[in-house]
DNA sequence: TGCTTAGTTGCGTAATTATGCATATAATAT
DNA sequence: ATATTATATGCATAATTACGCAACTAAGCA
């Protein structure tokens, strides 16, 4: 880790969106879906996608396609600088936090054998018409 | 500490100057004067007062003003995930680092009762004529 | 061979950020 | 008081970022 790729490590952090889905990925401990975080955080999809292309590049998360389905998980390998941080995120605890949690249990329940196999639920969040 | 505010903080963090003057702060455990940062890091002194700006305002820093001095420390009190984020960034070891270290240290040499009595040295990164 | 669905991305616009230059403020010294 | 010195900041410009909308790709199904 060097300055440089710090810097950009920290930039990729400095979103609401996107500390709510590391927050949901580091405390569910599950791999989730790009509708999943789109019925979960309440943001529109195309928002969600976006979000998750700049952790994907930024090293933060991992990528895996799975028929119609892209799921993102934290990377199994990190440096001890990214877990500290990562430790510190998954500590929030606050309404919105909670809230997430909550939907995302309930979106979770959801799953059949354990894979998403629905899309978006919250239709308003679609990113079409 | 909530997700805005943490937000905010990465923002903070978002910046290679701004990781630099936090890592020589934590590393030499001084509290540092604006000539002292401008001269270790090389970088103008109007852009180290305002990345100063950034962190105060992000409550990374403490500022106190003695004479004609401004020094800046890292706040006593911190709470556990500012704790850790400042103990990834001081973790930090590369070129640039060393380099940091190796500056400031030669600077704070000239310090004298432990207290800066001299302007920037290198006249170049002066904010005037 | 389409049609539907999960996800991605290009475009336009608005907002934010970084930096150089010049100047302002504030404390000390002559 | 006036000049000097340490630090801060207003302005202009350039670069980056976020977001809504719309269109696109890709995978599975009829």
């Amino acid at each position: 880790m060097n300055v440089s790729s710090a810097a950009t490590l920290f930039k990729a952090l400095s979103d609401e969106t996107r500390i709510r889905m590391l927050h949901l990925l580091a405390r569910s401990g599950e791999e989730l879906c790009v509708c999943e975080l789109t019925d979960a955080l309440e943001v529109s999809q195309y928002n969600i996608s976006r979000h998750l292309k700049v952790l994907v590049q930024a090293g933060l998360l991992d990528r895996q396609k799975i028929g119609r389905w892209v799921y993102f998980r934290l990377p199994e390998s990190r440096s001890p600088f990214l877990e500290a941080i990562l430790q510190a995120i998954a500590s929030l605890d606050t309404d919105i936090t909670q809230r997430d949690l909550a939907e995302l249990e309930k979106r979770l329940q959801l799953r059949t054998n354990g894979r998403c196999t629905i899309g978006i639920q919250k239709t308003h969040l679609l990113g079409r018409k």
